[in-house]
DNA sequence: TATGAATGAGGGTTCATTCAT
DNA sequence: TATGAATGAACCCTCATTCAT
């Protein structure tokens, strides 16, 4: 390995941790400030670079936005999967709860991003509004998928499965919403046992047997 | 009465006209374009007015949003009465899709303004943001309050009336999302088709009793 | 005349007059400094108004430069009319002395504008490069068409119209850089003597007959 | 010569022909797009260096240019030189057209920079327009003291030197704007032909002997 | 000598709000 | 009360130059 190498991956790896440093900084800002209320300057300052070097690292402010939002909803995109439904898979129920528990926990760790798409998730800019349309949309059709299966699979009762889905992802917003507004760590802390009864909640409802 | 009170009664009423016209056309100009991308200079132009006149009736841009904020909140909690227990009363189930199909009315009738409350409410600013924390606490209050009610009347099985009561929040405000973001009118005309079928869901959720 | 009438009228004329100054004074700050090293900054502290009210007036800053180009060249492109060649007209060669004396009045009344013409016309904007493009090129036919006209009158000896038209135009040019750019009020206090010259030169050329 | 030197040697060619490339490169820029807009970036894209490098070897991007101008004004200066009006050379037209041919080959030659030169050398910076200033001062004595030999020779006919001598710059200027910023190769293919038409044009004007 | 990441002054433009008429 | 011209703070982004490696 010549010594160009070397000095081209020690700078590519400086040029890698800056770029999340800014990133880090950016997500602090937005979060704490929202989107309109931050200001290129809080995150330069909050990641101790000149303005410059800001643009080194991202296009404009509202790109570095964009950046973070994508992160995240990739990485909730990816904690969506199917549930097994093969015989010897774990029991149905059980895996949900699995999957719910991950995801939350996902969201718990991005509290701060989080707070960003569920606080001010629209109207910003036509990017995000497509990126967040496209995003509820596909997660609304998971949804109904699954609940198409569990009909199939003679699970789930008959119910129009368009309505139920968004009556789920209605309940699961409303969770995240609580978990990443809340003030406290209280709901973050518990966010297994109330995982368990939100879906509780969407697969029984309110109703005594 | 003297000339003079008729004078001030009538330039009153013009007053109130006048301040009407401008709140249906800020409602307009936000519905369409957004608190951030809505400029007085489109209510203004909207309401047929100068530029000064705008603040001899609002005092900012601020105060007119969330004047229009409030208008919406009050309405909605005005039409939020509870369900009435006493003997005689008609069944809790069909009160309830009363309820329900009146508060959903409420919004489709208030679609433009409902937009803005769903898409930006949040983050704009701190006033509006402690309006809506209200609105919504206090609507999650009286959710869980009915929920207890019911739990006691033993409608309702054994649950956590604090994290049912958000589910059930999350449903409405999914339903009035879709309600209110679609471009079409398919789901305005089927509002107490589906208002039913939320009820439904919230009350006996996905699973095959 | 309703008193709305008087109101509209002053506003009306005030709004030009102020309009005028702003371009007075952009037309100096150009001069002196040129389009690049002019800034929004200059022209609003020359005019003596805050930096908004120059947007209520002009799009941009290249949009009034643009404006005060046109300006010239249109009052450029006016005092170009033909030469009168009917029965009964002043010779030819004096009412060519007229036309030069009265551009080069114009060039020499409006010294600072002509200035940014002649040190700056090119390279600026599109907008601008293609405007004086098409100045120079109308001029350039006009003096074409003249020449073609005076051969086939029999005032002028065969030559090639093209290349003896820019070889006018460049002796144009060149004296109006020589009145703009002269510091001194030298050249431009014998205008119409040196125009003489200039066209003197023009038809008879250097040699000896 | 100790190995030292020749190593110093190798060195400074290797300098000289990267300052060399770097010249080139800007040239380049600076003709395709103008001084203003052409960024130190593109310049050292086209010359295939580091940014920081540029700066070890020019001292900014406005001394580059002036170098550039420089070269070409240098180039210029040392193509014009006088008649010869001793017995026995050749006759002083045939030297004219011998000299005004050489002139414009260089020009076509640099087509690239002169474009420059003839676009926005002007009003750029201070040390820019003094040079051109005295290029085109000490041009325009040149032309005038050869008119005044041409006159005490009995060459040309009585006119007032200065004038007649910036409406001859006038000519060639013009000439070299037309044979530099034409798009097509018309012109430059025709110089010749046409310096014999401009030189004509000078000597006898327009008008029928 | 070569590199290219970092710098930061600077400029054009927007728009909510004010105020003289 | 009504007007709308005027205000100026605010903010994003560019790009020539520097400097640590």
């Amino acid at each position: 390995m010549s010594p160009n190498d070397g000095r081209s991956v020690r700078a590519s790896k400086k040029r890698e941790s800056r770029r999340k440093a800014i990133l880090q900084a950016a997500r602090r800002a937005f979060a704490e400030k929202g989107y309109h209320h931050t200001h290129v300057a809080d995150i330069i300052a909050g990641a101790g670079i000149a303005r410059g070097t800001f643009y080194l690292y991202f296009e404009s402010k509202n790109a570095i936005f964009l950046e973070l939002l994508d992160q995240l909803l990739d990485e909730l995109q990816a904690s969506i999967v199917g549930v097994d439904t093969e015989e010897g898979a774990p029991p149905v129920e059980a895996q949900l709860v699995d999957r719910v528990q991950q995801i939350l926990g996902l969201v718990v760790q991005n509290r701060a991003l989080t707070r960003i798409l569920v606080r001010e998730a629209v109207g910003l800019d036509a990017d995000v509004d497509r990126r967040l349309h496209e995003f509820y949309g596909s997660l609304l059709e998971y949804i109904r998928d699954a609940l198409e299966n569990g009909k199939r699979m003679g699970f789930l009762r008959e119910l129009d499965t368009e309505v139920a889905a968004f009556c789920v992802l209605g309940t699961i917003k409303q969770f995240m919403e609580q978990l990443v507004m809340s003030e406290d760590d209280h709901l973050a802390e518990n966010v297994d046992r109330l995982a368990l009864q939100v879906l509780d909640f969407n697969l029984r409802g309110l109703l005594k047997s």
